[in-house]
DNA sequence: ATGTTATACTTAACAGTGTTAAGTTAAATG
DNA sequence: CATTTAACTTAACACTGTTAAGTATAACAT
């Protein structure tokens, strides 16, 4: 049943193609000013094409966004963890996480911007790669809290706490890249160090 | 020289409503999904007058945004302040400024997040009303340190941290209305205070 | 080897988009 | 009363996402 299954390493790979055609399109023109037919004359497939592996644009998105954030779980998972320092490790996460959007602007704010407008629905849903990023940095915060590192606020309102701050701090720099902001290492840094001193108090 | 005035009148109170049709359609059903034919129709007039009021699309979401912004600016500027304690002052500021986007969900995301994507330009630029909304959370930053009452870190770091935690905070529970956040204004009171903490740490 | 079926893809079309150029109508001006 | 000017509309262009119908080729059963 060896040609069953060329067949499918075959459409699979096509999947990728569009896939990855897209990603390019959508990160360098934007969203919005990318076509279907854009992306099927990039991979020299008529328009069409792309539907019979997407339902339509806005499940290629998710499926772009998808990918956005295996990337930064991946990211997340491969710091190297201060064992003997949870705080540390947290206070890494956190840069790490605002590096991730600032090295790829265009796909941070298609994953955590743009989604959310075009797929009313969730993203952070049970189960979703969305919600892994978000247990990833539970269990940081969770360490911290139990070492007695942190206050004793309940694990989840602390997580959320810095995930605003990283957020926060991640789009603005994005979406105003002509604001006279304070030294761009400086900001991040002072933004994270701020929300984990707060955080003890 | 009556009849060139009320002739002007008139023009304004177009333009004005071509804006007001343009919000309500905007954040009803988004800027994306909004054609120039469904606002003129939606005033009926023809969709090529609205051009004659406004350069493209583009600048009739910047105009709306522009109100906003102002809208934003007079909430601020209308809190009642507490003379005494500057800190308390920055506290409610940033309680009013969350809760000003999650009463206009669609206005704020229009505001700061949609219109950065479609005009790659400033908004935030000299003069412009975005600024003044910086420039009064400087104002507030500014009295907390002179009294001493938070770190002394400069006023533009700090006031951008502020700004950080509370734009992150709104987007976040803005865009992902299904999370499993913790109790709305809990959240939003901690995010506040721990930051202000954090500050004075 | 031949006929049939399924797969992968394309062509053509629909209803809609932002925007422009040219045309119309009516009011203000000389 | 003629002419200019302002406000607005009609018609069109080149594009959009998406669907239905059609085609060609490869896989399969006989």
């Amino acid at each position: 049943m060896g040609i069953k299954e060329r067949k499918a390493r075959e459409k699979e790979q096509l999947r990728q193609q569009i896939l990855s055609a897209a990603r390019e399109l959508f990160v360098n023109e934007g969203y919005e000013n990318v076509s279907m037919r854009k992306i099927a004359s990039k991979i020299e497939y008529s328009p069409t094409t792309i539907y019979l592996y997407f339902e339509d644009k806005a499940e290629l998105l998710d499926s772009v966004c998808k990918e956005t954030l295996l990337n930064l779980l991946n990211t997340l998972e491969h710091l190297k963890r201060d064992t003997t320092d949870p705080v540390e490790t947290l206070r890494k996460s956190g840069r790490a996480y605002v590096e991730f959007g600032l090295k790829y602007p265009q796909d941070y704010k298609l994953t955590f911007v743009v989604r959310p407008q075009f797929q009313k629905g969730l993203g952070l849903g049970e189960g979703s790669v969305g919600e892994k990023v978000f247990d990833y940095l539970r269990e940081m915060v969770s360490e911290c809290i139990r070492q007695r590192l942190l206050r004793q606020v309940d694990v989840e309102t602390t997580g959320q706490v810095m995930w605003a701050a990283v957020h926060g701090v991640t789009l603005l720099l994005i979406d105003f890249p002509d604001f006279p902001w304070t030294e761009k290492d400086k900001l991040i840094d002072t933004v994270i160090h701020t929300t984990i001193e707060g955080l003890k108090a």
